[in-house]
RNA sequence: CGGGAAGUGGCUCAACUUGGUAGAGCAUUUGGUUUGGGACCAAGGGGUUGCAGGUUCAAAUCCUGUCUUCCCGACCA
């Protein structure tokens, strides 16, 4: 069985078999308020498994974690011009406290440089208090229009690292480095290869002096900006007067980043790697990667069901036993559904002919063995070779969906047939880019900064080109 | 924010056109029989029809507003 009553098919209604995937794996639903869900159990221990994965990483490369207010005050806000301009038409406000209005209204957090700003300039005084390596994890909200589970909505999680550094050398290295954690992340532990680049002016972080970002494509060929981190300069250090003494007793304006994943990487697992049987979740990723179905009431069976999970658990590997009432193959489509990587099926049949089965959520493929077995050893084995091979495959995908333009009418070509990543050379103009997104909505998803050019020319005046730009349609 | 569609037990829908006080399948509960790909039999429980007004003797049904969801465009993690 390949396929789930509940869930539409993938190659009939992308848009709709997601949101049924959401529903159907119980990952979240949708709360009285737009653009706010409700995270589910299933959703929640995914991202509390992403949370504590990246938490390690920050903490590795030196950060600390600390905790901002959700407010944050109009004429803090306000300080830094461009950040406000950018974030104006989407932030919420607070106006009321009990029955009084409020004499300056409150934002609620669209995202924190200004609580981050505000409260390195009280604390950094000398370039000894340098760096300031901090990460927040909270949820924070923009008044958004449109609302699609764990992809857009008005309320998100994230998590943003806020850096203050006392060199540019230093705070650039930092964005570098943290994007280049974020790589490494999508690729080792969601299985989804990415691109990474730098956002056109156009594209990248109001306030921010450039943007790096990663790229994934989704199963249907769009594109999801999956993590971004910037380099500020020194634009909110002057802002919000971020000043200390260096080596020279000279005051200097610190140089600051920001960083940040958001839950959208849920949505990006499902787009990537999920079908019309419902989630499939990396090994790696998943909350429960071992899923024990003992078939029948036979005594026998559920003790060896019971010694597999009390094996696997003391081996690290998250497994339960389905002892419900429910029939087996109730029990093998909710595994499935769910989107647990490995599924042990024991029966009394199994027990006679000296064997266990083993199957594969990604292939659907089943493999018996014999009981004495080392079920933990192979187990391990098998969660390896589906982490690596989703991978390949998520590559493979992304290989089939790479296309080449060098002039307009090829790229108009390409996403009139199968929108995918587009390499494409560009002249920097801001007109060009503009004219380009006219295609369906086509955007520069970033300037690949080591690439070779394709071309000398831009795809879209023919002029002399300065950019390899990677373009594609955005969720 | 423009253009379109839709909201009725947990889910999918019927009843609406022509107002008369809500019905089916699935799910759920209990008992029994079952168990190798979404089991079967029997008996139950559950809805003031998204919300708020209005018209009417009477509203799921007609009118107004509002909220939410989905699709297509403009804007954004």
């Amino acid at each position: 069985m390949n396929g789930n009553k509940a869930i539409t098919k993938r190659d009939v209604d992308f848009a709709k078999w997601y949101t049924d995937v959401v529903m159907a794996a119980k990952l979240a639903r949708y709360s009285n308020v737009k653009g706010c869900i409700i995270y589910e159990p299933n959703g929640t221990a995914i991202w509390e498994k992403i949370q504590q994965v990246l938490d390690r990483k920050f903490k590795e490369t030196g950060h600390k974690n600390v905790q901002m207010p959700m407010l944050i005050p109009e004429n803090l806000l306000r300080k830094e011009g461009e950040l406000v301009a950018g974030f104006a038409p989407e932030v919420a406000w607070v106006t009321q406290g009990g029955n009084k209005e409020l004499e300056e209204r409150l934002c609620i957090r669209p995202t924190s440089e200004t609580l981050f700003s505000d409260y390195y300039h009280d604390v950094v005084k000398s370039y000894k208090d340098l760096p300031l390596k901090y990460n927040q994890w909270c949820n924070v909200m923009r008044w958004e229009k449109e609302a699609r589970p764990f992809l857009r909505g008005r309320e998100f999680f994230w998590q943003e690292g806020h850096t203050v550094h006392a060199t540019k050398e230093e705070a650039e290295a930092e964005t570098r480095r943290m994007l280049q954690v974020y790589e490494e992340f999508f690729k080792d532990y969601l299985a989804i290869p990415v691109i990474t680049g730098r956002k056109t002016e156009k594209e990248k972080f109001a306030g921010a002096d450039y943007t790096l970002t990663v790229e994934a494509l989704m199963y249907n060929g769009v594109t999801l900006q999956s993590g971004t981190s910037h380099y500020f300069g020194q634009k909110f250090s002057k802002a919000y007067d971020i000043k200390f003494v260096n080596k020279d007793n000279q005051f200097d304006y610190a140089y600051q980043t920001s960083w940040g994943v958001s839950n959208r990487m849920i949505g990006a697992l499902i787009m990537v790697h999920s079908d019309d049987a419902g989630l499939v979740l990396p090994p790696r990723i998943a909350p429960i990667q071992v899923a024990i179905i003992p078939i029948g009431k036979d005594e026998r069976v559920m003790a060896l069901a019971n010694k597999y999970k009390k094996e696997l658990l003391e081996n690290n590997i998250t497994a339960y036993v389905d002892d419900s009432e429910k029939s087996p193959g109730f029990k093998f489509a909710e595994a499935e559904v769910n989107g647990i990587p490995v599924r042990i099926e024991i029966g009394s049949r199994d027990i006679e002919n000296n064997q266990i089965t083993f199957a594969r959520r990604d292939t659907f493929e089943k493999t018996t063995k014999p009981l004495d077995t080392d079920v933990v050893k192979y187990t391990k084995e098998l969660l390896e070779t589906i982490q690596k091979d989703m991978f390949n495959r998520a590559l493979e995908r992304r290989e089939k969906l790479t296309f080449e333009a060098h002039n307009l009418k090829e790229m108009e070509d390409i996403l009139n047939k199968q929108p995918g990543f587009i390499h494409a050379m560009w002249c920097g103009d801001n007109a060009c880019e503009e004219k380009i997104k006219e295609i369906k909505g086509c955007k520069s998803r970033c300037i690949m900064e080591d690439a070779k050019p394709i071309d000398n020319k831009c795809v879209c005046c023919g002029k002399q080109a300065k950019y390899h730009v990677i373009w594609g349609i955005q969720y």
